[in-house]
DNA sequence: CAGATTCGAATTTTT
DNA sequence: TTCGAATCTG
């Protein structure tokens, strides 16, 4: 294996195979370089075959890529070796394994709408009001305790108080109904797989002979699951590598838990320690910048990127009027750099998926050619769920959520009130809803009813049939058009209707490669449905040219030439939600921090004095994140002097800029950053502008009582100085 | 039962 | 603002 292009770290983490390894790899440090070289270093110069080698990453297309990258540097096959997610992964291991633990090898994975309509299902058993239940926040619950390996049962006799109490009873519910589906939802793939592993020591032991080189990529974003999934594998060989910057974990709120990478060495006091921090990505500036926020952050192991890189260009601030004159200052640029860069080097990032209408429609307005990743998702559309289910259906007929889904779709006549019997009677006497129909006659439901019933049922026995004979593609053109479901559409006529048959359209172009690779069989349905539970929008993002848009946690992991982050402004970034909790603000942080290093050599910082938000117009402060930039990094008007400084394009003329004022009562006029007296509150400063006209409000932070939210036509307040 | 209308909630989300 | 879901009406 040739190292010679290698620093003297990212050598050693190659080279260091046996025993534990912890590579705390700073951003755009050839992380994903070092892992390649690694496994095909093992592969290679020490003779370890491919099938002893395992490599987790968190998202398919980084298995994909870490696999062609491996295969790039190796003569021999890598089919052998498995590089795949946590969750493709375990279903491998749970679709040849789970029968010890009593649900069929043939198990369906939910996704997170199936678990939505679980939750509400249990909700209506329940006679529980969903508005004061947010099934959301139950799904959070349950996904807390699978990620914490705590059981339904453990869950009831642990929950102190009352809305633990129903949420575990919930949750008990909830995994009963999954059971009894032979359903997973994703934690479960995890968290049952531990289980299998616990319970039955000779499978554990078969997966930890088989995999003796395990390498963790990402590591600060594993969950406590996660995290003893790994820690069984690894336990006999101890020949585990982690990868991970824990300056770069973003993703607390679905799990991840820091400590584990912050204790590896804990974990294995044998382990070998290495710090990658020579940067090969970003310019000098860029990079002091992200060291220089994320130094603000008390709660982190002291590492410092460096780069050899000049300074290159000074970071841009943008200061717009609204959200609009942001995206012209945006268009200004990008245009501005046409020549020196294509479409596809640039990048927009945003918190929240919101924040892209803007761009997107000046955008559209310029001419620009774009790309957005997440938002509105492929696999959510609703008539993809729609033929999913039917498919998920023909494999799996007692499947009671996805045929809840298209008993009456397209509309057949079967109202819920057919549906609740069907159900009700599915649940005394323990059989599916697809089974009760075949006792629909003597359960009160009206003939006309049963009928069209039966003639579903027929259906999709028929369909059934044909599917152990016909391509995937085939089958879906067979379900919709038996189904009636394209007719339905095309007589619509909508704009809405076409866009959905073209979605139809773009889904057969990933059946034809499925059919492509696989054989037709009796198991190809069950493969295909097996295969898509786990793919998700984010692979599909191929580069066609066009600008990025995407939100900042999307942007992990990749990089580019010039980089805009927008919305730098409080209660934006950092959210509202996080400002007064030092522990999210810090993720908040080590978000801008991720944000600011996918910029190799341009890195504009924009900002609105006020944008309209769930249609209302608001004014907020500066993002603190910006403030912590050193000012001699920056460009483009008094760079990050509170509330001033106009645009640093010098293209347009945007409307000279003024902060908000509003008038009270009295005709005193208010602005952000403006210190005013209360006449109870005492001394404040108003951090945020809320509203038009007469409910215009004010957020002000007193010194003495924090921040209050006041009207600005009727508070008792007087401007000061 | 199906379409129309009103109501209310609204980060981030690799699988 | 914009989405989905609950509620109302023919």
């Amino acid at each position: 294996m040739d190292l010679s292009l290698m620093n003297k770290e990212q050598k050693k983490a190659i080279q260091s195979t046996e025993g534990p390894l912890l590579i705390m790899a700073g951003a755009g440090s050839g992380k994903t370089r070092v892992l390649t070289h690694r496994v095909a270093y093992l592969l290679e110069d020490r003779g370890v075959p491919a099938r002893n080698i395992l490599a987790i990453t968190f998202t398919n297309k980084a298995a994909r890529e870490m696999r062609d990258r491996v295969s790039a540097l190796i003569t021999e096959g890598t089919q052998d070796m498995w590089i795949s997610t946590f969750h493709s992964m375990c279903v491998r291991i749970l679709r040849s394994n789970i029968n010890h633990l009593g649900y069929e090898n043939s198990f369906s994975i939910l996704d997170p709408t199936d678990q939505k309509s679980v939750v509400k299902d249990i909700l209506k058993r329940r006679n529980l009001d969903p508005k004061q239940h947010n099934p959301r926040n139950i799904i959070g619950f349950i996904s807390d305790k699978k990620n914490q390996l705590i059981r339904p049962e453990q869950s009831i006799a642990e929950a102190a108080a009352y809305p633990d109490t129903l949420y575990s009873e919930m949750y008990h519910d909830y995994q009963q109904i999954l059971y009894r589906n032979s359903a997973l939802d994703f934690d479960d793939l995890i968290m049952l797989t531990i289980e299998l592993f616990d319970k039955e020591p000779k499978v554990l032991e078969y997966y930890q002979n088989r995999f003796q080189y395990i390498h963790v990529d990402e590591y600060q974003d594993t969950n406590h699951a996660q995290y003893r999934l790994i820690t069984q594998l690894a336990e006999k060989y101890r020949n585990i590598c982690v990868v991970g910057d824990s300056d770069q974990s973003i993703y607390k709120f679905r799990g991840a838990d820091i400590s584990n990478i912050l204790n590896f060495e804990d974990d294995y006091p044998e382990a070998v320690v290495i710090k990658l921090e020579q940067n090969y990505r970003s310019s000098k500036n860029i990079l002091d910048a992200a060291n220089a926020v994320i130094e603000n952050n008390t709660e982190r192991k002291p590492k410092a990127l460096r780069t050899e890189r000049d300074g290159g260009p000074k970071l841009q601030n943008i200061v717009a009027d609204s959200e609009r004159g942001e995206a012209e200052e945006v268009v200004g640029n990008i245009l501005d750099l046409a020549d020196k860069y294509s479409h596809s080097e640039m990048a927009i990032l945003y918190r929240t998926n919101a924040q892209s209408r803007a761009i997107e429609d000046t955008f559209v307005k310029s001419n620009i050619p774009y790309k957005m990743v997440g938002g509105i998702k492929f696999y959510d559309r609703k008539e993809i769920k729609d033929l999913m289910s039917y498919l998920k259906v023909i494999l799996n007929p007692n499947d009671d959520i996805s045929f809840e889904r298209i008993i009456n779709t397209p509309k057949r006549g079967i109202g819920p009130k057919t549906v609740d019997k069907l159900k009700a009677h599915g649940q005394t006497t323990g059989i599916s809803i697809f089974e009760s129909i075949k006792e629909s006659d003597f359960i009160g439901i009206p003939k006309t009813a049963v009928v069209k019933l039966m003639g579903l049922v027929d259906l999709l026995e028929k369909l059934a049939q044909k599917s152990k004979f016909i391509t995937i593609t085939e089958l879906v053109d067979e379900v919709l058009e038996s189904t009636g479901y394209l007719e339905v559409l095309e007589s619509e006529k909508t704009i809405e209707a076409r866009s959905r048959i073209e979605n139809l359209e773009e889904f057969k172009t990933v059946t034809r490669e499925f059919d492509r690779d696989n054989e037709i069989s009796d198991e190809l349905l069950f493969t295909f449905l097996s295969d898509m539970a786990l793919v998700s929008d984010q692979d599909g993002i191929e580069d066609d040219g066009g600008v990025t848009m995407m939100t900042m946690h999307a942007s992990k992991g990749l990089e580019f030439k010039v980089v805009f982050v927008v919305g730098l402004e409080e209660g934006i970034f950092p959210s509202r939600r996080v400002i007064y909790d030092d522990k999210e603000l810090e993720e908040e942080r080590r978000l801008m921090y991720v944000a600011l290093t996918r910029a190799e050599d341009h890195l504009f910082l924009s900002r609105a004095n006020s944008r309209m938000i769930f249609g209302k117009t608001e004014s907020n402060m500066q993002s603190r994140f910006l403030s912590e930039i050193p000012e001699s990094l920056v460009e483009g008007g008094g760079a990050f002097a509170q509330g001033d400084a106009n645009t640093g394009s010098g293209l347009k003329k945007r409307t000279p800029k003024r902060s908000r004022i509003v008038t009270n009562n009295s005709g005193v006029s208010f602005a952000i950053g403006d210190k005013v007296e209360h006449k109870k509150f005492g001394e404040g400063i108003i951090s945020a502008i809320k509203g038009e006209g007469d409910s215009q409000e004010l957020d002000i932070i007193f010194n003495k009582v924090g921040i209050k939210r006041l009207l600005a036509n009727f508070a008792p307040i007087e401007k000061k100085e």
